[in-house]
DNA sequence: GTAAGAAACTAACAATTGTTAGTTTTGTTT
DNA sequence: AAACAAAACTAACAATTGTTAGTTTCTTAC
């Protein structure tokens, strides 16, 4: 396992404080308690609080895109799709639940550039989403309820994993996946 | 309809700031502006920023307890039982959209006593959520998939409605109703 | 038109915020 | 042991925070 730089420790610890208390009542200090020293020396490994929210998101964010891109380029058929979607926010999500909370909940206070990259990404990742979802109706592999609330209903459950996940401890990676398909797929009654 | 007073509007105007950038990263000076007053003034009606927060989300948590009593209480069966939790969901979302954000996510920011209500107010809902489900599996009204996989796949989901459809501009709330039956319910395959 | 309450205002406060400058300590390499 | 970089420190800053005190203005009822 490699050793984590300094600053990707920072950046770890202040996944956590912001999943715990939202980006904006983390202060500096706090994140500085945290681990172990003075605000001040934060200021040595990373140059700003939004340069470390930015790092959190966006390195999520590409992580979801790159991921869809690969499913939206492969010639399976709707399920299959739909099975590889949820398969990709179970893998983001185990790999980091504390960084989703503050791609999930504090996007909105990225800056200019990074906000307009964050927007543009998940816009075009619900777009994917929806057109997938699209073809599964036209070519009857999917029921034809409203596209819309299909897309909505599938998306917030994926989105919600790092709340939910993190906390139970006896659901194999394996088993949840494949619970998750029948769920979402395949409904419960 | 009835005339709001000066706090409601207080409130309901704090709902859609809160809503936009969290309650942390809402100054009452963001909250005045958007009154078109000072800040100071704010303080002839309301008590601090505190009890903004705590008024917003705890009417809403003490709709959903109430609500949901009144589905544990009848003698209706499983399906029947998780239709009107759903019917409870979005006429709670159409009522007050705006609070649904700070309920979601804010809920961490309340202090002392309201925190613990709020608390214990989420715990029970979802444990009877859990029980209503696992007595469906039981009884064989619902597929026996893991229970906490169906509980929070389809809370999440509902939780998370506010986000969603208030952007909606062409779905009623019948067959909002409808058709998130069927897609949680039944599946989408 | 005056009394009274509601609702706005100005001015200021003490605390907290992110961040910088300059200095000292720690750890490693020669 | 000397040299050097990494990483910590102290001290302070300018801005912003929620809130209070005291005062003025607006609205309504008599």
């Amino acid at each position: 396992m490699r050793a984590e730089s300094r600053k990707e420790e920072i950046i770890n610890a202040a996944s956590i404080l912001f999943k715990e208390k939202g980006y904006s009542a983390v202060t500096m200090r706090d994140l500085a308690k945290a681990m172990g020293i003075k605000a001040a020396s934060l200021y040595n490994h990373i140059q700003s609080k939004q340069e470390i929210l930015a790092t959190i998101i966006i390195d999520l964010a590409e992580m979801f895109t790159n991921g869809m891109n690969q499913i939206v380029n492969s010639d399976e058929n709707t399920i299959q799709k739909l099975e590889k979607i949820i398969d990709l926010h179970i893998d983001v999500t185990l790999r980091n639940a504390d960084g989703l909370a503050s791609l999930n909940n504090d996007w909105m206070h990225l800056e200019e550039e990074n906000l307009q990259y964050f927007e543009k990404m998940r816009q075009e990742y619900e777009e994917n989403f929806r057109d997938i979802v699209k073809k599964g109706v036209a070519r009857n592999e999917i029921k034809s309820f409203n596209i819309e609330i299909i897309v909505f209903s599938t998306l917030s459950t994926l989105r919600t994993l790092y709340l939910w996940y993190p906390k139970q401890r006896n659901i194999e990676a394996e088993m949840l996946k494949h619970d998750m398909v029948s769920v979402l797929l395949k409904g419960i009654v």
